[in-house]
DNA sequence: TGAATGTATACTGTATACAGTATTCGCCAG
DNA sequence: CTGGCGAATACTGTATACAGTATACATTCA
């Protein structure tokens, strides 16, 4: 018999802490005027400096975390300028995904989206939170089909950003509704094979995204 | 008079490291071949494992080097099909930038540019990576002039990845002439408003660059 | 000769000590 | 009360020791 390869993939406790925190930061559990200090976070989680450094600085060159006072760390604060140029640059990277599915998919990818999109949409969750992630694994499952890893790449780091500045915490109070039930008609579009229509409905998809998030802060 | 803001922004040792190795790599001093051991950079640069460790790290993270060997790092290889996706993602993010500055942009910016191109192409290094540094540099200048802090650090991240992978060295066989002069042109169409010719010039400039990277692969 | 197994080697990962530095606080002069 | 200055504090950055692990090499046995 054959056994699958079993390579974790060199897992360190760096990679531990970095996960600890990010789930931290989506549990709300690290607030914006929390302060990350190396040593309290290495106590607390019973291990050494050393890999509590290393995430934390990973998440700072990610644009998560900032240099706070006395050097410790904090999350990094968007102003809606940010939030804009966030936004412009979704619209880039998932445009061009669409594309490339409207291009190049198959029958399977396009009853692949409708699964994951049908899923998600009858999501039970119906915090901010529920939905910022229903809305994220929807727009992934679209990113993975258009294999393309450089452009799945930069959408992690946008949609990281996008959680680590708790986006989602900001449409508490817009209308959710609004936005669900439009992924569908996000399917039809690439699977007709019109690339210019599938680019304008992702852009117009993602400009309605920012217009709810703004009347979210705004109401903030 | 407001003086700009002097922080160094922290210089750690680290910095020192990566920028180092990012040098070793353009001057291509670090071959495919070579293994970067932590001990061994640490003892030639005269300092301790920590920081060389960090500067490695970042640079794997980055997807400029991969694990190899008994756990060192190395160059990363990529192969057609991701040099390919390299430019697509390319496409994506420098498409946008135009149809920003196409927009937004104001006789400063084209007349900015246009003193960029200018003094870019009358280059005098006619090698390969002298070639890259001056295409890169024209380019990076539209970037900017999108003001868009997001879009020009992935443009960052796809050059960075392109240097290490020393896309610029499998040019060395293509005829580079072909490329030159061809920029002018695009400061043109960005300025003249259009938006969709716009996207359209920058996509088919990147598409252009990407063949004569084929053509000079193929050749190697 | 060649596969299986033990051993040496070459590295990294983690813990920890110590040095360095920016912020804050407390004191004093004006 | 305010601004300047030195000391205390709260952190990080760097060096280093040690433990762990994957690879390469040597040895044994069929």
């Amino acid at each position: 018999m054959a056994f699958k390869s079993i390579q974790p993939a060199r897992r360190r406790l760096a990679d531990e802490v970095y996960d600890e925190l990010i789930g931290a930061i989506m549990r709300r559990e690290i607030g914006p005027d929390d302060r990350l200090v190396q040593e309290k976070l290495a106590v607390e989680m019973q291990i050494s400096r050393t890999p509590v450094r290393e995430a934390l600085m990973r998440l700072e060159q990610e644009g998560v975390l900032e240099v706070s006072k006395r050097g410790s760390y904090r999350l990094y604060q968007m102003d809606d300028r940010e939030v804009k140029e966030l936004y412009q640059c979704r619209a880039a990277i998932e445009g061009q995904a669409a594309r490339i599915i409207t291009a190049a998919g198959t029958p399977e990818d396009f009853a692949y989206l409708r699964v994951v999109v049908a899923e998600q949409e009858k999501i039970s969750d119906h915090t901010a939170r529920g939905y910022f992630e229903a809305n994220r694994t929807i727009h992934r499952a679209f990113m993975e089909r258009a294999h393309n890893r450089f452009l799945l790449e930069m959408f992690d780091i946008v949609w990281g950003k996008a959680m680590a500045f708790q986006l989602f915490a900001a449409i508490e109070n817009a209308d959710l509704s609004k936005s669900l039930g439009t992924h569908m008609a996000l399917v039809d579009v690439v699977e007709s094979g019109d690339r210019t229509a599938a680019l304008e409905a992702f852009t117009n998809h993602i400009q309605d995204g920012f217009d709810l998030q703004m009347e979210g802060l705004r109401a903030t």
